[in-house]
DNA sequence: AGTCATATAAACATTG
DNA sequence: ACAATGTTTATATGAC
């Protein structure tokens, strides 16, 4: 129908993975960053050093009045500019174009300015204004400025996360910025000098031959003083540094389109069965752990571990991803993939930010939204906003997926509608939406034997067990499939005997499928005030509050629940 | 080729 | 009357 080229970036997204998309977007970033790093390296080595060479300078010259002021606002320059750096290098962490992981992220990361820990701005300051003691207050509100200042170019990384300084990064980030604090000694260490290398001064521009360290120190307080002109350099540096991160924005903006571009052959069959940690580690950390819905271990506050999602095949997705080159419509995952939950765990802030449509069908994303929240209970309402918070792609066509919501909640018996006091709210009552996922093959040993001994392959099996995870199957323990405890995953695969079976004993064939919550596994006990105004202004952190004991369901959630449902 | 699950669109009903 | 919410029907598509 459509010649490629009509295909919409969109479309063309789908098929690449998110890993996919995020390795590709994580190599081109790396690159990038590090030049931008090299850049930040070099301003604050030279911003460092001067401040030192004036605090020599003030000190010999403690009393004269113009330095004091020149000096502050010196100070706050360079203070601005740490905060850009800062900010810049936080938001892209955040947003996985850093990837932390432990052998490699320390390596660009330490050519970090060391100026990068707060503690290390005071202890700057308190070089810088040992002699100044009237500055005191004002070093306060430089400070502040650390933990107030959000001038970031960058996008969800600032909205969603607190202040740096309060921030626990994941990742070890922590322990990243500590360790930097550690090395940023070396500024000071005699006989060195960032500024100084291979005889010449390092100053932009400068490159003046000195003979040694102190030759080097007379040039500085000479020809680098805090005059006009150095001001003027700082500044320019600034921008360049400004200029840098536009840059970096528009060239990712460019890879995206080149990865759009690239997607149209989907030519790369292998899926990744490790990809997904590029998901900024410390946006995803912090989101997923508010609410774990694939229920496997996470680090809470993974403060040195990068997020590696021990689990099995995350994202075998993409192998299904890869060729469903079709129309919008497709929606693939569910049968033979990472379940939603740990997907979208892993690659929620992609989502979140990009625009392609999440592998997922609409009762999938539908019943996830659903049991997210604590009370597994969503007004249409509620779920929308879900919908819209969490995908970027449901950001558009509000009439056509919202149609479409409404439609699947209609059309599934797994969607149960329960009154309440204020309106509706919806509920999933797992049991049917397990019946459901496999395209019924009930009574079909045949087809059943060939799923299980197709699963038994290598590659898929990882994802099956991941998929069970999802399609928690409590009532697997009818005695007719249970072999292995290790093979019961895959044999809920293909469970079309169990899913037969679970609708003898449990739903009665089809009578009266709606609206008989008391049947469900996991009752639901409905929300007296589903509050309608959260959503969209409800800001993230509230999410955690859902999950220190609720996590959510999934297969160890239901496992738990199924004997009794006690949420409260 | 037929069946099934899903996506999409749309008509229609109900409700506040 | 209107918008939001639900229900239902029709059609298209892809997988099996």
């Amino acid at each position: 129908m459509m010649s490629p080229q009509m295909i919409t970036p969109q479309q063309m997204q789908q098929i690449l993975s998110p890993p996919q998309l995020q390795a590709l977007l994580q190599q081109q970033q790396a690159i990038m960053l590090q030049q931008l790093q090299e850049y930040y390296k070099k301003q604050q080595e030279q911003l460092h050093l001067q401040l030192l060479t004036h605090q020599q300078a003030g000190k010999q010259q403690a009393k004269e009045q113009p330095l004091g002021n020149k000096q502050l606002a010196f100070q706050q320059q360079l203070l601005q500019m740490q905060q850009l750096q800062q900010q810049h290098l936080l938001n892209l962490q955040r947003q996985g174009l850093v990837s932390l992981q432990p052998g490699q992220g320390t390596v660009p990361l330490q050519t970090l300015p060391q100026a990068v820990c707060p503690s290390d701005l005071q202890q700057l300051w308190k070089e810088v204004t040992a002699t100044q003691p009237v500055e005191d207050n004002i070093k306060q509100e430089g400070l502040d400025l650390t933990t107030n200042t959000s001038n970031s170019t960058s996008f969800s990384a600032a909205k969603v996360s607190p202040p740096i300084s309060h921030h626990p990064l994941p990742n070890g980030q922590n322990a990243m910025l500590a360790q930097r604090r550690d090395s940023s000694s070396h500024e000071d260490t005699p006989g060195s000098h960032p500024l100084y290398g291979h005889g010449e001064c390092k100053w932009p521009g400068c490159e003046t031959l000195c003979e040694d360290l102190g030759q080097f120190v007379k040039h500085l307080n000479t020809e680098h003083a805090l005059d006009d002109r150095s001001t003027a350099q700082c500044r320019v540096q600034m921008q360049v540094v400004q200029q840098l991160e536009i840059q970096l924005a528009k060239e990712s903006e460019r890879l995206q389109a080149m990865m759009a571009h690239l997607h149209m052959r989907p030519s790369e069959p292998k899926p990744f069965s490790q990809p997904l940690n590029l998901v900024s580690s410390a946006t995803l950390s912090k989101s997923t752990s508010d609410t774990f819905p694939d229920g496997l271990p996470h680090p809470p506050t993974s403060a040195t571990a990068p997020i590696t999602p021990l689990r099995q095949g995350p994202s075998v997705i993409s192998s299904s991803t890869l060729h469903s080159v079709g129309p919008i419509r497709r929606r693939n995952s569910e049968k033979f993939c990472t379940p939603i939950s740990s997907e979208l765990a892993q690659n929620h802030e992609f989502y979140k930010n990009a625009d392609v449509r999440p592998p997922f069908t609409y009762a999938s994303l539908i019943r996830q939204a659903i049991l997210e929240t604590p009370d597994r209970q969503l007004t249409l309402n509620e779920i929308y906003n879900w919908f819209t918070r969490m995908f970027a792609y449901f950001r558009r066509n509000t009439a056509t997926w919202k149609n479409a919501v409404r439609h699947n909640l209609s059309l599934h018996k797994c969607f149960v509608r329960v009154e309440n006091v204020k309106g509706a709210v919806w509920t999933v009552d797992e049991l049917e939406y397990q019946k459901r996922r496999p395209p019924k093959m009930t009574g079909s040993p045949t087809l059943v034997k060939n799923m299980i001994s197709g699963l038994s392959y290598g590659a898929l099996n990882a994802s099956y067990q991941a998929a069970l995870a999802e399609s928690n199957f409590p009532l697997l323990n009818s005695p007719t499939m249970i072999n292995t405890s290790s093979t019961s995953g895959m044999l809920h695969v293909g469970h079309d005997d169990v899913s037969s079976t679970v609708e003898q004993v449990n739903s009665n064939g089809s009578n009266s499928p709606r609206l008989s919550p008391q049947q469900y596994s996991h009752q639901v006990h409905v929300k007296e005030e589903p509050t309608e105004t959260e959503d969209d202004s409800r800001p993230v952190s509230l999410m955690a509050t859902t999950n220190q004991n609720v996590t959510i369901p999934d297969e160890r959630d239901l496992e738990e629940e199924l004997p009794v449902e006690d949420l409260s």
